[in-house]
DNA sequence: CCCTTGCGGTCAGGTCCTGTCCGCAATCCG
DNA sequence: CGGATTGCGGACAGGACCTGACCGCAAGGG
């Protein structure tokens, strides 16, 4: 085996289990334990801090260094980490919406086949956005194909849905993705239209890379995050949720985590606030708070109770 | 630079772009085409496959092999699957529980303290495991810390709250995690009792390994998971859930996922039927639903939908 | 105090890595 | 069809570097 070969091993071994001795590892590699030394100088000199316990049951070990090593995972890891991603990719998590899809393309790129098929069986055991309430269900494995093809420059095809309802079939140069809210958007340059367009990726199908690739254009105004909120201007429908928690602010806050406001209003009350386009999170909410409360906007949002109150109390009389 | 460093760097520069011309890929890793050559053949005969286009606009690029290649994450990445991991075993994800929370301890063991900091700070960003309503809230840096005490073979403390309320500290030496329902357990023989016993994970505070390496000794009947099962004769609290929903079979599938079996009933109604320990995840499903239905069973299931209606239709009337 | 295990210097031999030079092949474009 | 571009790989010479062997030393654990 040559060097590099054994370097990469090397850092695989050291991975899979904590502490290593020297001679376990020379026989392993098939090296003399003065190489194996001699590696785990070079692998300490390449900036990865393998540690060292000398004496009887001493043994190498692989520390947290200054940068990430290269991870050398196996399959059930791999597959681990991508349903994962795409969990957090799906809106599912807060903040890291776009990294997540970024790692998701690349580790989808080279990932071995039989892998993929079986990520995609596992597909459907991930928690429904939203629990069925209308989330868009992004299909995450389309989001990585897209910041694939945006990341390398490839020109796209795929159907497109407009708000209208007509389908069609474009064929884009990819520029940026963008989420705004819990949707996302492909920012491209239209090659049917000659122009750059904001597509909804909700309502794309059947994205595909042609394989061909172009020389990125400049987007007017350069921030394509920019560019798609300006697109709309066809209000977005986000809701200020603001409701009147009659529960300790801290036990209120416990239960919502970072997904709403709490402010202590002092009399053992509280105020909860949110932003959402969908009232499906909002009623989430203020079910698993459990606590009596008052809406105070939006109305739409009281129908919504309302709704759900009379759908509850018919079958509750139904059933006794 | 070593001929080992820059095959690593190479892999990396692979992995972030698709197409990489050879002459640019020389210039980075400062050799001559030459070489590059040489590098990239080695790549290939480790079982990288690289494809290389020829003519204008040639190049390298790294394919989907037979096995993971090396992952070479940048710090944002390496934070984005942290991330999706932790929410994937703190149970949003049905199935690879415990896959992830060793790819979860591996990723963690490496990574640089600032960017564990960084995932600190995007915690309490998850959805809440069932939204308030009493999910265990299990922290995924502890499961993290626990499997990697099982994979090396080193001792840990931590403090166990038993069920009757009393706090005390344990040194085990632990065996196996193992996932029953929602809940995590942990297999461990505990030093003190000198017998084999079996930690709720949510029970746990404070774990740390402390770097006391033991010799595994061997769990009697073997099998980890039937060990826990047998110890829950205490009767694991499981409901039956079973409702009849007044909508199509196909749209309630559509909302509930896999999270609860749906049979259609004929008549254009179903009957969905979930396991649940906690009642917080059928009321989800039913609120999601959004149609008329019959709670068949349990009764407790009858009070809670009785309890909510009743603190909506509160929360209307006096808003109204 | 002894044993185990890691550390690193030195040396000789030889592997293998590198840059140069070359002709060839595949692909794209006009 | 021809030319330009880009990847492919053989041959070769010089030298970098890798390897194993041998050594004495240092650090833990019992």
């Amino acid at each position: 085996m040559s060097a590099s070969a054994r370097m990469l091993q090397l850092l695989s071994l050291l991975q899979t289990h904590r502490y290593w001795p020297g001679g376990e590892l020379a026989r392993r590699l098939e090296v003399s334990e003065r190489t194996l030394r001699r590696d785990v100088d070079r692998l300490r000199e390449l900036g990865y801090p393998v540690h060292a316990v000398r004496g009887v049951a001493g043994g190498y070990q692989l520390q947290a260094g200054a940068a990430m090593p290269p991870l050398l995972l196996d399959d059930e890891e791999a597959v681990a980490i991508v349903v994962g991603l795409r969990a957090a990719a799906g809106g599912m998590v807060e903040g890291i919406d776009d990294t997540s899809v970024r790692a998701l393309s690349k580790i989808v790129q080279v990932m071995p086949p039989r892998l993929r098929r079986r990520v995609d069986a596992l597909r459907s055991y991930t928690v429904p956005a939203v629990f069925g309430s209308g989330g868009p269900t992004l299909d995450a494995g389309l989001l990585a194909t897209l910041a694939q093809a945006c990341r390398d420059d490839e020109r796209l095809r795929f159907g497109y849905r407009t708000r209208e309802g007509d389908e069609a079939e474009r064929t884009v140069e990819p520029h940026t993705m963008v989420t705004v809210g819990r949707r996302w958007y492909l920012v491209a340059w239209d090659l049917t239209r000659h122009d750059w367009r904001s597509f909804r990726v909700d309502r794309m199908t059947d994205a595909t890379a042609t394989g061909v690739r172009f020389r990125p254009r400049e987007l007017p105004g350069g921030d394509a995050a920019e560019y798609v909120k300006s697109g709309l201007r066809s209000a977005p429908q986000r809701h200020h949720v603001s409701v009147l928690v009659h529960a300790d602010a801290e036990s209120v806050r416990g239960r919502v985590g970072r997904w709403g406001e709490v402010t202590d209003t002092g009399d053992g009350s509280c105020r909860l606030t949110m932003e959402a386009d969908d009232l499906g999170w909002p009623m989430f909410a203020l079910m698993g708070i459990g606590a009596e409360f008052d809406v105070e906007e939006p109305a739409e949002l009281v129908e919504e109770v309302d709704r759900v109150a009379g759908l509850f109390g018919r079958a509750v009389r139904r059933t006794s």
